[in-house]
DNA sequence: CGTAGCCTTGAAGGTGATCAATGTTTGTGG
DNA sequence: CCACAAACATTGATCACCTTCAAGGCTACG
């Protein structure tokens, strides 16, 4: 079996793979193989940055598993996170139809994580056609845009309040009968380049909190152990 | 001639004026009359809302003159400005695809304002096959992102550089030998809801600037004199 | 002519930034 | 396997920027 059949193999699989996604539901495995010619997975350890803000588009792709973050560089020299991007997700897709498109973030692998690359031209070509598919993206882009809008409304408000609202998004499931487990591995730092504050506050605010047994910590892993205090905290005013 | 003969001469007018706004200029003006189909013309006042935030989503549409500001109310009860949007722009399209759309925002008339409302139905039907109009909208909400996603960069820099920064990315044409015009009539009031600041801290630094002759405001148009200390100031450190 | 929207200025106070120092964990190469 | 670097977490003291509150003035408009 030589190098390119290989890739096939593992392609074929990967198809599977995006089936039990909503976002690819519709659509049988043929019409993905058309629409992923020429893709490649690409897996990424921990840090590793997958695609550099600034440099020419040349590829969009979905998230397969594990985690990435969206961030820009700021004037400052320091990160700002923008989105945290979970299986599923779509990257880049929203430049593509640009005429020298430019990649507006960097993308950065958080803990081991694969990714399906796919050629820009695909996207202008067979991805354009399926209207459906299109609709479906641009509903992904629209949450992504709201949550930004969200916290922007929010900017002025307490440290306290944006990081509940914070950890409250970043949870999959909203049961609030029970503890709440965010999915994504983040360090104080990651949090702080999220809300645009210190290191430092973060941690004494997340420090008080974990004292008080809102949440815990194991390994990068936050859970929430009292998620209606949190929520509280949340709709606090001031 | 009745009624709705009326509003057909009228659309007709609007057809020819949307054929020089760069999103439709491939499109020819049958092709325009069926994706407006059923399109009504919204004549604003100056602070009239044309659109409210929460309510269901079942028009989107074009501006057609004047500017309309995208605002959400923050918990605390103040506005939070997410957009300004001038002629040209394409309003909620964004939310057309959801199975039960919510308009995210609000939309506020800046002065005398005209709009092009469009049922929803007509964006899941006809919009959505013409591929390339998707795409061109597409890029305009790229951009859009893109403009919110700077401005999160910059949420942790000084009031001067956020200022300095909104406006050089509202002014139209950015030659820096001449005085700059921000087309877009401003209170100070607008600029500290699109800041996330008070208006005090905005009348403050402005007071400033216009003492020192950078900037000039006659009637709500602000006036970049000194375009090269505005773009110092944005650039500076801390 | 009174109200509403907008602009202005001053004084006091708080939230988060900054700076500095130290501890802990993880990963890497000799 | 150890030594060392790099990433991450923590705590305290001081300070700056913007908020808050209060009071007043201006203009447009019904």
């Amino acid at each position: 079996m030589n190098e390119s059949s290989k890739n096939l193999q593992a392609l074929k699989g990967v198809l599977t793979e995006l089936k039990t996604m909503p976002l690819f539901q519709e659509l049988s495995i043929l019409q993905l193989e058309e629409l992923c010619a020429d893709a490649k997975v690409i897996v990424a350890n921990h840090r590793e940055r997958i695609i550099q803000s600034g440099e020419i588009a040349t590829h969009f792709g979905v998230v397969l598993s594990g985690a990435y973050k969206l961030s820009k560089t700021t004037p400052a020299g320091e990160d700002s996170i923008v989105y945290f991007s979970a299986p599923g997700d779509v990257i880049a897709a929203f430049v593509m139809a640009q005429k020298n498109p430019v990649y507006p973030v960097s993308v950065t692998a958080m803990g081991p994580s694969r990714y399906l690359s796919i050629p820009r031209n695909n996207y202008l070509t067979t991805w354009k056609n399926y209207s459906n598919l299109i609709m479906n993206i641009q509903n992904l882009l629209a949450s992504r845009m709201n949550q930004l809008q969200n916290q922007k409304a929010l900017s002025k408000a307490n440290l306290q309040i944006r990081l509940a609202s914070l950890l409250m998004t970043l949870v999959a499931e909203k049961n609030l009968e029970k503890e709440l487990i965010i999915p994504i591995p983040l360090t104080r730092k990651e949090i702080s380049d999220s809300l645009e504050v210190t290191v430092e506050s973060v941690i004494r605010l997340m420090s008080d909190w974990s004292k008080r047994e809102l949440i815990t910590t194991t390994d990068h892993v936050i859970t929430i152990l009292q998620p209606d205090q949190i929520i509280q905290i949340m709709n606090q005013d001031s």
